[in-house]
DNA sequence: AACAATCTGCTACACGTGTCGCACTTGTAA
DNA sequence: TTACAAGTGCGACACGTGTAGCAGATTGTT
């Protein structure tokens, strides 16, 4: 029942990742972190609207600033990003995806073994994967 | 040397999509494919701006309405599309796009493997791949 | 205690995007 | 030829997003 995640901007996401990378931050770290970082101001600005959203918390004040932390699973936030691009550009389709990263040389034989092998592994200790859609093919 | 390709918004790249699919197309047949299509009007307009983008073209009249084409490669689109998505989470990692796809239960161990066929022949048929980094892994 | 550096809380603003409506034009059917 | 339905050209608007500045509070320093 995961509460709804909330639509993020690009550059909203971005902030998040780095909030991700460190798992806590004032705005001023985030900021150095960005490397075309805008304006002070434009980050916190971000930042306010992360938290109007509720996907960034005030955990404490170190000093004067405010210390954020993420108040949304990455995963959860990566796979609504995966699945809109999904849905918007192949129906949902994955294969076709991966396909197309193949074309774009941004994939080798062996990242697909391994991905392959993980895969097996994975439903080998889960025994009731899902897998309950079969997308149907074209 | 492919000219630049125009961003478009999510509602543009449905409409071309659309496009796509019949060849050729006027706006009320996009509008009738959409599946929660708003009104003409708004369809119009989205073409006007896809015309204004350079993503689409007026090839003729049939009747009182203009029949569009589209005025950009679909794979080129698309590619930017995935790039952007690759790069605004990922840093560009595609094997962990990959990764996700599979925990998300997208991607079957069969998927993959005819993937991994599909570039094997490739990369086969095409001796010079390019093939920059090799991912690391987690 | 007075200061300077820094944060925060607002406010502002330009553009992109989704969504329409209106008025005018024009094939097409009666 | 007259009328009508369906297009088109424009304009409008609200909201999201990126970007930033200003004023007042706060904290560490001299």
């Amino acid at each position: 029942m995961e509460r709804k995640l909330p639509d993020l901007s690009r550059f909203e996401l971005q902030c998040l990742r780095r909030l991700w990378a460190r798992r806590e931050a004032t705005i001023r770290e985030v900021h150095g972190d960005l490397p075309k970082a805008p304006s002070y101001s434009t980050v916190r600005k971000i930042f306010e609207r992360l938290e109007e959203k509720g996907a960034v918390r005030r955990v404490r004040l170190e000093g004067k600033a405010w210390v954020y932390r993420s108040d949304v699973p990455a995963s959860g936030i990566i796979r609504k990003e995966i699945r809109r691009l999904l849905d918007g550009l192949f129906d949902g389709a994955a294969p076709e995806l991966v396909s197309h990263l193949a074309d774009m040389d941004e994939l080798s034989v062996e990242d697909l073994r391994a991905s392959e092998d993980e895969l097996e592994r994975e439903r080998g200790s889960r025994r009731g994967a899902k897998r309950g859609e079969g997308r149907k093919g074209a």
